[in-house]
DNA sequence: CGAACGACCTGTTCGC
DNA sequence: TGCGAACAGGTCGTTC
């Protein structure tokens, strides 16, 4: 489920939580996630996101990096209570940092010193002109939506956003990226931080289990266009949005509103 | 380079 | 109502 506007969410909110904060230690529930040992004592240097990990930087070199897949969550807690599906707590001296997934697909692992610096990976909110995206894309004879959830491309678009991007564009999922003209791309790359944005402002989408930090659900699944609709008029043109699947995923788009 | 598919897990929704 | 199948926000590895 987290996508970058999720993960940037978790990112804010756990900014203000862990400053100054030292950990106390680690609790590891899931034999899954063993292989993640960390130092107890020490502060938080800085927390990011890398497409959709979230970085948590220590002062003694060692960042942990956090990816949820699927059904991860981060529920930060102070009353002592343990939430259902907890993998993972880091126990802080103000509170505690769970990690929730029923799904136990999360990861998370160490790297040493800035993970930042190591991957030089594109973030789709960054200042970027169409013609950047015309030399991203060259030779790409991929679908332009599998080129936007490609995360070595970019990282942080998943299934919805890349759906409802596309749509707000006007582009179609089927289009190969190299056939993208620059105009598009600039439509394309301005859609991009559009959807993104608001998303972020809505701290997320909630389709069913999605919550933020303190556990408040997202709000922009009241505002998608076409995700999750099928059936449903597409809210620009009136014509029935279409599920279909592309590359295994499933992929919402408008027949009329997005040119084939 | 890229598509298709199965794995990894568990919970929820769908269709008969 | 009951029950199995299909499906879910992500990624990785293998095969073709």
């Amino acid at each position: 489920m987290p996508e970058l506007p999720e993960v940037e969410t978790l990112c804010r909110q756990l900014t203000p939580v862990l400053d100054r904060a030292v950990l106390q230690k680690i609790i590891v529930k899931d034999a899954r996630l063993r292989s993640v040992s960390l130092t107890a004592g020490q502060g938080v240097k800085s927390v990011y996101r890398v497409g959709k990990s979230l970085a948590v930087q220590f002062e003694k070199t060692k960042t942990l990096l956090i990816h949820l897949r699927m059904t991860g969550r981060l529920s930060w807690i102070t009353d002592g209570t343990c939430p259902f599906y907890s993998r993972c707590v880091l126990v802080f001296d103000s509170g505690r940092l769970h990690l929730v997934d029923p799904r136990r697909f999360a990861t998370l692992s160490i790297v040493v010193g800035d993970s930042k610096e190591k991957r030089k990976l594109l973030d789709p909110m960054d200042e970027r002109e169409g013609r950047d995206f015309m030399i991203l894309s060259a030779g790409r004879r991929l679908p332009v939506k599998n080129f936007l959830m490609d995360q070595k491309t970019l990282g942080g678009i998943g299934n919805i956003y890349a759906c409802e991007m596309l749509h707000r564009a006007g582009i179609s999922p089927w289009r190969r990226a190299c056939d993208m003209d620059e105009q598009r791309w600039r439509r394309l790359s301005k859609a991009m931080k559009a959807t993104l944005g608001k998303a972020i402002e809505c701290r997320g989408t909630t389709i069913s289990d999605w919550a933020d930090l303190f556990g408040r659900k997202g709000s922009y699944q009241k505002q998608l266009r076409v995700y999750g609709r099928k059936g449903k008029p597409c809210p620009r043109c009136g014509a029935p949005v279409i599920r279909t699947l592309l590359s295994g995923r499933a992929t919402f788009f408008c027949t009329s509103c997005q040119e084939t």
